[in-house]
DNA sequence: GCATATTTGTCCGTATGTATA
DNA sequence: CTATACATACGGACAAATATG
């Protein structure tokens, strides 16, 4: 049962934050209040407030009189998601402390990684992935910072909705994260902090490579 | 006319915002849809949409079925909001550059918080100290992370209502804001680091203190 | 513990303004 | 430029939950 007694006002923001990062909705698509209000079975009063909320995310756009679009992150938007990712992992390293319950998580995720890799689930990889690095800002031990770093990571997702989710993408990291967490766990925060280093320059450049071979693809703007 | 064509959808939640950081309104208090949507002389529609808007950033809480409520940060939420600081703000004066503009500012700001000073208005120190910060943080040049620490300082203004704006509250820190830029401008980074830390430390301090009086004042809860 | 009053949650109808074909 | 579609904004209505006595 859990929650289905929730009202709809903290539903719907949940179940379109869904649609959001699972790729239901393409980055840069219109969202129309009457269909979308139908199509969820709630009123426009209601999804508009959702809106509101997802808006203040930064999942979604909002222009006046025109409506509301999926956030369609851009090179700029990578750039300056990897400047924030720079200073808060960062952080996050530098405060890990022995025993903390994030390292757990981070180790699960690395094996949950392998398993997918094993399977040839890419797209699980990338899930998996996500969760790792979700779970290193939680060293920090600070709920705002979390709060910040994951709905930062969530625009992440809809620029991989925006590219193909090969292989060649995720693939390298599962090794990158498992050296990282070892240093970690050593306490040779030097040695980590040099891997993340390493990790967020290798991600950075392969997603806006990425990029730009889709621009010049399917033709600019 | 100015601003006579900007829609309610962006009014409101700006008019709202201003009266949660100016105080008008006392963190912890309930919030009445009708009354508020009648002081603001729009719908209760549209004043929910807003209440969505500021939730998301943290000013308000929305507890279903119950209302919202103006925030109101106690001592674990402080603890939160520094540890955020010494992230964010450490990875800020690490990435400062040469010239940067928000060199500048930060120099205006001192300069500010000394006039204010000298008039004995410790409100408008308390303004020109925040920002001051919210300057250096721009300094990272990442406006995804000057969103994610503009509005935790929003909070911040919260906490300071809780408690009255006495000097010793502001004072010593023109001076700690002035040696820190100082430190920047002459690109010695570890003197600026070590003054950061000296900064974040003593006024973190001072604010747990002000509470921790405050709650023997007035009785716990 | 119960009955009542208040408030929030949810939806609809509609009028108006804005953008786009 | 006209026309159409859609977002904006409002007020009213009722159900559901909560607070009050």
């Amino acid at each position: 049962m859990s929650q289905a007694t929730d009202p709809q006002t903290t539903r719907i923001p949940h179940q379109l934050r869904e649609m959001l990062i699972s790729g239901e909705v393409a980055p840069g698509e219109k969202l129309s209040e009457q269909r979308l209000a139908q199509g969820l079975g709630t009123s426009r009063n209601t999804l508009r407030e959702a809106f509101r909320t997802l808006a203040a995310e930064g999942l979604l756009i909002h222009h006046p009189n025109r409506g509301v679009f999926v956030a369609a992150p851009d090179e700029a938007a990578i750039l300056d998601i990897y400047r924030l990712r720079r200073v808060v992992q960062r952080g996050a390293v530098e405060a890990a402390l022995p025993g903390h319950p994030a390292l757990k998580d981070m180790a699960e995720c690395v094996a949950g990684a392998e398993q997918a890799r094993g399977a040839g689930d890419w797209r699980g990889v990338a899930t998996q992935n996500m969760a790792y690095h979700r779970a290193m800002v939680r060293l920090a031990d600070s709920p705002r910072l979390s709060a910040c770093f994951d709905s930062t990571m969530a625009e992440m997702r809809l620029a991989f909705g925006q590219i193909e989710d090969s292989a060649f993408l995720h693939e390298p990291y599962i090794e990158l994260n498992a050296g990282l967490l070892r240093a970690i766990l050593r306490g040779n925060h030097l040695t980590a902090l040099a891997q993340l280093d390493a990790y967020l320059n290798r991600s950075e450049q392969a997603i806006l490579g990425a990029f730009a071979r889709m621009r010049s693809a399917t033709g600019s703007r």
